[in-house]
DNA sequence: AGATATTATCTTGACGTCGAGATATATGCG
DNA sequence: CGCATATATCTCGACGTCAAGATAATATCT
């Protein structure tokens, strides 16, 4: 009996008429993410950093050497709005973590890179990250995190699909 | 393979120290969380109704009769800031699909009510959002549904647990 | 009853996000 | 070469959210 059950009985009382079982399961999920995220989130902040900062760091240190990607790259990678990345870059720029260099190739776009500040920060952030990940799955038995990630492995395939990349 | 194992791919390429399996169930688990809710959301879009617009009415509706909850009740149930809770309300009278009335027993407080209208729509619109929950669903067999539910009820349980209401 | 504490709600300012449109540069076509 | 189109990034205004604090009314305690 979670918080979730509670609003089901509620409908269930309300709109008899209405199979509200999927929304157990879809309330649940949704709550759950939350308070993963939620949980996530609190290691970042103690290193000053928001959701939003981790998530350009972390893409341009998974980039690789040297940690530079263009603002278009870092949009289609994290997939947000354009002026959100100008902002998150903006932010990131005034506490030192990245920089913004012209490009010398072409003069409308910029060089997006992580300071060494950036780096140190961002690679000390992700093993805490890691470690976190990890103490969050001990909450499920070996057994149940695969038949878990089966699950969502298969439900997630109905929003996205990509071809294996050919190991040249 | 999906976005998230491509991430996992460049996470293992570059760290690999770091067993970054845990992330790969933690960011299905996000993203398919952020599909679903998007999917749902544009259900209530064509009605006009954003996500909160929703919550409000159909935390409002569950109530029962006579379809009435203080501002304070609402923000306990949904869980929101009262701020935001304020905005809500400001949005949805604008619209005509609540209304605010003073409380005639407690001077501080208000009674906020759905209006026939906001009756109608919400009723009509949590019955193509359940729809929608059963379509989504669809995705996975009878099985991994239950599977899946007894993961999310485990796991959940780290975070939130209400214990059985007494059946009077 | 009067002073104090508590409660219910709203206000304000900041943040992160989006989307439309502005600006500057590059590219392609005749 | 010059003009039209495409592209990269930024600007701006709106939204939903939160947290802190303001306001108004009620409860409590002597």
């Amino acid at each position: 009996m979670d918080q979730v059950d509670r609003i089901l009985q509620q409908w269930g009382r309300e709109r008899p008429d209405l199979d509200v079982a999927p929304m157990g399961t879809l309330g649940r999920l949704k709550r759950l993410a939350d308070h993963l995220s939620e949980d996530l989130a609190s290691g970042y902040r103690m290193h000053d950093l928001t959701p939003a900062g981790f998530d350009v760091l972390a893409t341009l240190r998974r980039a690789g050497k040297p940690y530079e990607l263009s603002p278009s790259a870092l949009i289609a990678w994290t997939m947000v709005a354009s002026g959100t990345m100008t902002n998150r870059l903006d932010r990131l720029e005034d506490v030192g973590l990245i920089e913004r260099r012209r490009n010398p190739e072409d003069g409308r776009g910029s060089v997006v890179a992580l300071t060494a500040r950036g780096l140190a920060l961002i690679d000390r952030v992700i093993e805490e990250h890691v470690a976190n990940q990890h103490r969050l799955l001990q909450a499920l038995a070996p057994d149940q995190r695969a038949q878990l990630d089966d699950c969502l492995r298969v439900w997630l395939g109905m929003f996205e699909r990509v071809e294996a990349p050919d190991s040249a």
